[in-house]
DNA sequence: TGTACATCAGTGAACGCGCGTTCACTGATGTAC
DNA sequence: TGTACATCAGTGAACGCGCGTTCACTGATGTAC
């Protein structure tokens, strides 16, 4: 009963599970059951759930990140023009959807996966995110800073995390929004519409003017 | 050992360990004995978890739901100018706050639970919500559409949940946020700071100029 | 005014259940001499 | 080429634990006659 691909088939099965259900809400008994695997072979292969978790991310973290930093980096190598906002944004949208390969069900998997890191509050995950991508992180809003040269840095910092939010959040609960939109709008929406959508919107609210003073 | 309180005590008890950790990982165990009651006092005046979760989120949502309702119908009946999108965002602002007395603390928590409430996938939570407090929302819907009347319908639709996103997911992890802003910028941001730099961000990204047909 | 009964907040202990994890084990494949 | 041993994927059953919920009970207060 040797089967080279258990683990693939864990990282599958726990992948649409955890973003179907979140982590707390989803057994190891459901995961290897659907997956057809022993209960035990999740210990075995990834030593723990919270391991799973983390294996889960860093499969499409992992090659995302490095694709982006990719592109950053030769920007700045190449001594090419700066990026404005919107070509920063859409770089985000195309390396995410180019790691996918255009499979669209698993890009938006992906994106509520990151919703759930940012909204249920496992720490230990916060901080395996931290240390394995803040880097890239970083280096992103580097550009954007150069993008947006006259928003002061604690505005920029906001407007970045407004942003975030508008994305993950929207993504994250997309197969329900998408239903509403059917029902009540009698109109089929595309997950690559709603993102094509998100860019204007955040590139707008990042641009737009400074209010007063306000803390 | 008669308390008159105790129903009370286990509401506040439960808001904020909810808010911090979520549903699934608040066990009524730790909630009873920081509130210093009985383990069967929830199923007593509560019935269920569940019902505590409901009971939690009504105890807010129904004063604030109420006076922006109020607020809303009085522009109507009274004839008055159209509200701009920016007063728009502003009144569910105020209206918050208001609701908590001015208790930055209990508003934040509140935020919390609101993200909560959409990230969590508690099918009850959505259900109970949307049978108590979407007719509300549908009238702050018409609103907004009066306010924005050249943006089409489901474009409308998106920047909503634009919005909606980046409103609750800034908040809900505001307390992370506020640490990283003392951290690695030095600098002392407040609650209400925050709100205020949302509304323009989010009333830009209303107003954004529509991209071309993209479904 | 006194007695009997009903109501209600609260209690303590126990219930069964599903959970993540562990462990001794199997059986196939690779490696050394 | 044959034998002994090591490695490794996978298994089945059991472990203890924390969970939400239940239930028989107490004791104080209110109500009816």
């Amino acid at each position: 009963m040797s089967n080279p691909n258990t683990i693939d088939r864990i990282l599958d099965v726990a992948e649409a599970l955890f973003a179907e259900k979140g982590f707390t809400e989803t057994s190891l008994r459901t995961i290897t059951s659907k997956a057809g695997v022993n209960l035990a072979a999740v210990n075995y292969h990834f030593g723990s759930k919270t391991q799973l978790v983390h294996a889960v991310f860093a499969r499409t973290l992992t090659p995302f990140c490095d694709a982006l930093e990719k592109r950053l980096i030769a920007n700045v190598r190449d001594g090419d023009e700066a990026f404005s906002v919107e070509e920063l944004f859409e770089m985000l949208v195309e390396t995410a959807v180019e790691v996918h390969g255009g499979d669209t069900g698993r890009f938006s998997t992906f994106m509520q996966l990151l919703g759930l890191a940012y909204t249920q509050v496992q720490s230990h995950l916060r901080t395996f995110l931290g240390e394995r991508y803040g880097s890239v992180f970083q280096r992103f809003v580097v550009h954007l800073k150069m993008a947006a040269p006259d928003l002061p840095p604690q505005e920029l910092f906001w407007r970045i995390h407004f942003s975030l939010g508008a994305a993950v959040f929207t993504l994250s609960s997309y197969d329900t929004l998408k239903g509403i939109m059917n029902n009540d709008y009698n109109m089929n929406i595309t997950l690559a519409g709603t993102v094509k959508r998100l860019v204007p919107f955040m590139s707008a609210g990042i641009r737009a003017e400074v209010p007063a003073k306000v803390d």
